[in-house]
RNA sequence: GCCCCCAUCGUCCAGCGGCCAAGGACGCCGCCCUUUCAAGGCGGUAACACGGGUUCGAAUCCCGUUGGGGGUGCCA
């Protein structure tokens, strides 16, 4: 084929929806693939709702997701006077016509005949535009109008089930259907991939299309359409932004990698050939073929994409996962930060050393980077956080952690500081009260860390240094009763 | 109601007539490793919705049933 251009078309609506993530990405992988165009178009119509940083945040969430469109993104509006001279053509040629009725005079009309939707009462009554007046689409009364989806195959809508719908607003504005089929002419798209509940305006925007190769003086191109499978919850429905995690950006927040994402939501109605899952940018592109897509709904499951994130967390090379880290553990004013999620500790006790240190174990622990400064936050707070279950049953409630404690203090007042050293000195003491290292390390863990998990507890100990180490652990027998 | 889409482990996929007593991944369970927790290794659990066809042969093709979902707006 030659070049394909497609385009993704949200409407601003305060926050990048992962369905529209999930379309944006085999729109972009199709591209990619084939060396076409993805383009950006934003939905404004809708000018009330419509806010200039709602329209930033789609740029950064597309740019974030390394899905930046290959062209400045242009808004419908803008194409609002093709949208009337469309209209305006349809009408004059008869394709649509004059209606005045209400919702309510509809629907008495039907009331009792079974039958529901327009009835075509103002058909032949040939009412001039004018305000009250909408324009609706004569759609023809037989035959079938075939949508050959790319991914779905040939779809059959049968005329007679699809009414007379209205394209012109009686305040003289047009509707998606026809807005959203001049746009893409205009911008010479040749693919319309989107989600399915776009599949019931397809054949109403063939029809247009037809309608309008009549009346304008060059055939445009008509799209193909391909529909993706729907996204959908546990309950099976369709995601709803009231109930579901939804929001790109609150994925962003909790620490999930754009890569990570990005191979996930490709395995949502598609696949990689061979048993590997994990897969790069490059042979996504490599393998993508719209006609392999699925045509089932796909569950957004969130225990699979965190699995998929700690796998690429863990994939990072040190100064990569530092510096991924960064906006939750030592935010950089003026850049980007996740929302409502300053590090727990005085910025200034943050040691960029003593966490490239405690990195390493940091980061085959976390399968998020939200996780990291929960983790590490007992070695930039000046006191440990405490989790009163974990101290009374490592430390109040167990008969000999006082004592463990107590060895542990004088001990460590002569011993090495570095990990090995402090791992032989835990097991020392163990032996001396008779317990196994996993037992005796259990008090000294609570009170030097204020957990009973945690990063590896000597290496956590090296860095925190003696006199720490020491104070932490003489408070916490203090305060064992 | 009407139109349309869909139907393989709990979940996401593989399978596109014989290589399938159905494969991978997530989850879950167990074991190993182990200073906690993870990670990692090993093993296990678990599915072709049902009924008819077609065919020498069906998870794969056709029809029906059932079940899910989407759409049915002077929203997009």
């Amino acid at each position: 084929m030659g070049a394909p251009r497609v385009r993704i078309a949200p409407s601003p609506t305060g926050f990048f929806h992962v369905g529209t993530a999930r379309t944006a990405l085999f729109n972009w992988l199709f591209t990619r693939r084939h060396g076409g165009a993805f383009l950006l178009r934003i939905e404004d119509t809708d000018e009330a709702r419509d806010r200039e940083e709602w329209v930033d945040g789609i740029v950064d969430a597309l740019d974030w997701l390394g899905l930046s469109p290959d062209e400045p993104p242009v808004r419908q509006s803008q194409f609002a006077p093709a949208h009337r001279e469309a209209a305006q053509r349809l009408f004059d040629a008869g394709a649509l016509y004059g209606c005045d009725c209400t919702r309510e005079a509809i629907e008495a009309r039907l009331e009792g005949t079974g039958r529901t939707g327009y009835d075509g009462h103002c058909r032949d009554r040939g009412l001039a535009r004018g305000p009250g007046v909408a324009l609706r689409f004569r759609v023809q009364d037989e035959g079938v109008t075939v949508v050959h989806d790319v991914i779905l195959g040939d779809v059959e809508f049968p005329n007679d089930a699809i009414e007379d719908f209205v394209v012109v607003r009686s305040n003289g504005t047009v509707l998606f259907a026809l807005s959203n089929l001049v746009d893409d002419r205009a911008m010479a798209i040749t693919h319309v991939i989107r989600g399915p509940e776009h599949l019931a305006n397809a054949p109403k925007q063939l029809m247009l299309a037809a309608a309008l190769d009549h009346v304008e003086d060059h055939v445009a191109l008509t799209p193909a359409f391909a529909t993706v499978p729907l996204l959908v919850n546990e309950q099976r429905k369709k995601l709803s932004k009231r109930r579901d995690p939804v929001s790109l950006e609150s994925y962003r927040d909790q620490g999930y990698l754009a890569d990570a994402i990005v191979n996930f939501l490709a395995l949502l109605g598609w696949s990689p050939r061979g048993d590997e899952e994990k897969v790069d940018r490059a042979t996504l592109v490599a393998q993508f073929a719209l006609e392999d897509v699925n045509h089932a709904p796909a569950f957004f499951d969130v225990a699979k994409l965190t699995h998929l994130n700690g796998e690429y967390i863990r994939d990072l090379d040190l100064d990569a996962f530092i510096a991924a880290c960064r906006p939750w553990v030592a935010p950089t004013p003026g850049e980007w930060s996740p929302e409502g999620q300053a590090p727990p500790w005085p910025p200034e006790r943050f040691d960029e050393a003593v966490f490239r240190s405690i990195a390493p174990l940091v980061q085959e622990r976390v399968a998020t980077l939200g996780e990291v400064a929960p983790m590490v936050d007992f070695l930039f707070l000046e006191d440990p956080p405490r989790d009163p279950q974990a101290f009374d049953k490592a430390i109040r409630n167990q008969p000999l952690a006082a004592a463990v404690l107590a060895d542990a203090l004088a001990t460590l007042a002569t011993a090495d500081f570095d990990a090995a050293a402090l791992h032989a000195v835990l097991v020392e003491v163990g032996e001396r009260h008779d317990l196994a290292l996993r037992r005796a390390q259990a008090p000294v863990r609570v009170a030097v860390t204020g957990r009973s998990i945690g990063p590896p507890l000597f290496e956590s100990m090296a860095l925190l240094g003696r006199d720490e180490v020491r104070r932490r652990v003489a408070a916490a027998l203090r305060d064992a009763g």
